[in-house]
DNA sequence: ACAGTTTGTCAAGTATATTTTACATATTGA
DNA sequence: TCAATATGTAAAATATACTTGACAAACTGT
């Protein structure tokens, strides 16, 4: 599936590790690790509050990114 | 969860039944029709393929109109 | 009034997103 | 050199996205 570097990007220009990544939207660090390594397919809400906390939109981190 | 009012214009302005969408996205007429009435929470890639179908992007379809 | 299509919904099953626990490795700072 | 933090990964369990089949109600065109 591709890993999803923008997220890995806009989370290390916050220098927020996967771990407090997961505590603020509430999943655990796996979760994010599984997405940014392209494991698998999140729900469009999990994404929402990635975004949000990142500060960026849905389009700037899992348009194109996916397949 | 709220409706998506959006996902609806949008199909509705291409005149394409929840059935013809579901089939050109690969899934089942009553998942299309449980992301419009917010009964739940698809996955980022099915997101992506409704989008792409319909000619919009997530931040169009998905942004703001979850929780 | 009738046939065909569209939509809403429900129940039972299957696939997969996500959790928990756990271990290994690499890196950084004291 | 050591402790602490960050990341990658794996297996078993749980929650939930999604399917299939089915039925009813609303709308459309004839």
């Amino acid at each position: 599936m591709g890993k999803n570097l923008k997220l890995k990007a806009a989370r290390a220009a916050l220098d927020m590790s996967q771990q407090k990544l997961a505590e603020a939207v509430s999943v655990s660090r796996q979760t994010i690790n599984a997405i940014e390594n392209g494991d698998y397919n999140p729900t469009v809400n999990l994404c929402i509050a990635i975004c949000k906390t990142l500060g960026k939109t849905l389009d700037e981190l899992f348009w194109e990114s996916e397949e």
